[in-house]
RNA sequence: GUGGGCGUAGCUCAGUUGGUAGAGCCCCGGAUUGUGAUUCCGGUCGUCGUGGGUUCAAGUCCCAUCGUCCACCCCA
């Protein structure tokens, strides 16, 4: 065989995504412009403003942020050497990014920021149903409020989304505090020693996990372990009085809006920079991988970062998650599917006219989509084209009406005759 | 990284104890040369993921490999 073939065929056989990274297609990108088109208004109605940082970034603002032994870091990271031999960093998430960017341009220099970003994050990680190595955040940062009032404006903000999408009533909110990075220390080490001397009691994860991040031991999936952590310390009675009065205060903003939540003791969030307040919003609709937004305050990260100490919380939601959720929910609005209102047919000779007319629909009618036919083929399968855009209206011109100045308007989707109409009326018509 | 399920047409999937590869959808043509979504008739579509092995014979059995999905883990 030719060599060249062989080759070839090699080739081809690589050309494909890589794994866990998915390509967007033409029937599921509206869903997308759907759903970052509600939260982007929904943000901005709160006075929230964009940010834009890059993908790639020093390996080690993650490393400082994240922490060292998180799995992330540790082996989730996309992490390799730029040419000059400095070690860069696929984003894992976006926090870190947003502190960076915000104190390198001296945005949180005597001043508050509300803002919130978008894009693709990575992690090595094995695909499974709601997890993807490449995956996409909607993050939300605010920076220099200390009091619980911006941490409630953060959980409404949310809720007001939700039912804006109409999940609200399957996703619920969890609820806990982690107290000052000084009242957790205290506990770690409280739960250390019980953990400690009940290792043989222990679930192999959880015993890994007794040295690099114990408290990731309280949302254990092993029943003993559960079990085994009825009687172990608690985390609320280490809490120092400022986050108890914090999470009060929270607690009864919430309560005041009509937000409801569930405390959830055993909440504490995977990554090393939160403290006081943390929350997820789950839904049991979508199997093992059932958050679909969770965050947290992080008042020690912009001084960890080099920054002056500065109070912040933020959250960010997974898109894929949500997006998954409104098909499983059913509550994408119809017509996304649609990808014209107008349908240009063209019946013979009469291509300029044509044209020319949809041109002059874009031009008085901006917001209608106009599909012109291209390509040829009888009159029938012109009208099967315009039936299959899903346009509400056909737009005919062949030969008498091109000849007359004018245009046919059929209506594909109600019960209304034809007309035949000059340009004007044409317009007019199609205004309604 | 660890387990389990699944790879057959563009899509969703049948395919019996091993015996000549199927259906629906989609697409195309026609019934209807300027009127679509309904109906009827006809048509195109495959290295059965890949590579070995067993056998007279493999989509089917065995081994390997790749891909994918779900779960653990982790997390959005």
């Amino acid at each position: 065989m030719c060599p060249d073939i062989i080759e070839k065929e090699e080739v081809l056989k690589k050309l494909q995504a890589i794994r866990g990274m998915n390509d967007l297609l033409p029937g599921d990108s509206t869903a997308w412009q759907y759903l970052e088109s509600t939260v982007a208004d929904v943000v901005q109605s709160y006075g929230y403003q964009e940010i834009r940082f890059p993908i790639l970034e020093p390996t080690e603002l993650f490393k400082r942020s994240i922490g060292e032994v998180t799995d992330i870091v540790e082996k989730e990271m996309y992490t390799f050497d730029d040419r000059n031999g400095d070690s860069v960093t696929m984003r894992p998430e976006g926090t870190a990014c947003c502190v960076r960017a915000c104190e390198e341009h001296g945005l949180l220099y005597n001043q508050t920021q509300r803002l919130w970003y978008q894009g693709p994050m990575f992690r090595y990680e094995r695909p499974q149903k709601g997890r993807l190595r490449q995956f996409h955040q909607i993050g939300i940062e605010t920076f220099g409020m200390q009091g619980p009032d911006i941490d409630a404006e953060l959980l409404l903000m949310t809720a007001r989304l939700w039912k804006q999408l109409g999940i609200y009533e399957s996703v619920s909110l969890q609820l806990n505090t982690l107290g000052s990075a000084e009242a957790r220390a205290q506990y770690r080490q409280a739960l250390v020693d019980y953990l400690s001397a009940r290792k043989e009691q222990l679930d192999e994860d959880s015993l890994r996990r007794l040295d690099s991040n114990p408290l990731r031991i309280l949302d254990s999936k092993d029943s003993n372990t559960q079990a085994l952590l009825n009687d172990a310390p608690a985390l609320h009675d280490y809490l120092d009085d400022e986050s108890r009065l914090h999470f009060d205060q929270l607690k009864a903003l919430l309560d005041a809006a009509g937000v409801d939540y569930v405390i959830n003791p055993r909440l504490v969030r995977g990554l090393d920079y939160y403290s006081k307040t943390v929350f997820e919003w789950v839904t049991d609709k979508l199997g093992a991988q059932g958050t679909v937004c969770a965050g947290g305050r992080y008042d020690g990260l912009v001084e960890q970062l080099g920054g002056k100490p500065t109070p912040a919380v933020g959250f960010a939601m997974g898109v894929e998650r949500l997006i998954l959720l409104l098909q499983e929910l059913n509550v994408l609005p119809e017509g996304l599917t649609q990808t014209a209102d107008v349908y240009v047919v063209a019946m013979g000779d009469v291509l300029p006219q044509a044209f020319a007319m949809a041109e002059q629909i874009r031009n008085r009618l901006p917001h209608l989509r106009v599909v012109s036919h291209c390509g040829g083929g009888n009159f029938k399968k012109q009208m099967k084209k315009a039936d299959a855009s899903g346009a509400d209206f056909a737009v005919i011109i062949g030969e008498d009406e091109a000849a007359a100045g004018q245009a046919t308007l059929k209506y594909l989707r109600v019960d209304q005759p034809q007309q035949t109409l000059a340009v004007e009326e044409l317009l007019s018509a199609l205004q309604d």
